[in-house]
DNA sequence: GGAAATTCATTGGTATACAAACGGATTTTG
DNA sequence: CAAAATCCGTTTGTATACCAATGAATTTCC
């Protein structure tokens, strides 16, 4: 019986990024991203998200638009400001409580999302592609569980 | 047998942005990173990858160190430039090819990153806590295929 | 061998992202 | 009710991200 030395790891597994899991799930967003903007290119991935929880929310306060859709106060103020700029979205003061501006999606901004919600389909379509129909379910659930 | 109107589409599946497999990567992402600047906050992902990378795979022209952390060329110049002010690596001439800079690890940089590749494991274990050990291998199997 | 195509690093521009700090408004609480 | 805590939107500053264009260097190809 040696007294010495404990065994040494079997496995010293080195640090290797392709292997990490933040790694993987960049890859797989940059992915997304060049899918995305290859189908539509004139509205960023953002921009048409605030569209879409606009539409599916209704008329939100700027803040409470950036919670739902994961941007946060200063990140979504230039979204909103630059579908203003483009007339997809208006504000309005809310009459009950002044600290808050209401966003609310334009004619206009209901019309370029209506085009665009088949597209936005087909986009997700398209990134799930290299999975069978039982590991996309698989996939999206399991990434709900880490949300 | 009625010729007209075909069969209405059964389940005319509203577009709910947190159904999409772009918008829940992105909220992964967003709490990796969250998890990322809880535990390191000293260094950027960014330059933690690249330094990981350079450790893993020796010194590397800028572009191709770029390619390998999946960085545009634009990008990963910021992050050289950042990490060069540090003096966590450092930058020279290729004799051979003179468009290329060749960028290595410092001493410094050696023991930045070996600090922290404990660290960088439970971050990634961390993010993965919310799954069983045997839906994480599936997780990471299904993201590498969408890679 | 030399023109054409490619690669390298840089720059400029736009768009997220997020922290921190701010003044104003509202809510909570003692 | 009044002070404290919170919330709202904004601004500032730093760090990705990516496109497009550039000039210099190298490779490809005829």
């Amino acid at each position: 019986m040696k007294p010495t030395s404990p065994p040494p790891e079997t496995t010293a597994t080195p640090y290797r990024l392709d292997d990490q899991v933040g790694h993987l799930l960049r890859r797989a967003s940059q992915r997304h991203l060049s899918i995305y903007v290859r189908a539509i290119g004139n509205l960023t991935p953002m921009q048409f998200a605030t569209l879409a929880k606009l539409t599916e929310a209704g008329a939100l306060s700027q803040n409470a638009l950036g919670r739902l859709t994961a941007m946060d106060a200063a990140t979504i103020k230039g979204v909103v400001d630059r579908l203003k700029k483009r007339e997809l979205v208006q504000t309005e003061n809310d009459k009950t409580d002044r600290r808050r501006t209401i966003v609310s999606v334009t004619p206009k901004g209901q019309d370029a999302f209506a085009c665009l919600t088949q597209t936005a389909q087909d986009i997700s379509d398209e990134t799930l592609k290299p999975l069978t129909a039982s590991e996309q379910a698989m996939f999206l659930h399991l990434l709900r569980k880490l949300t």
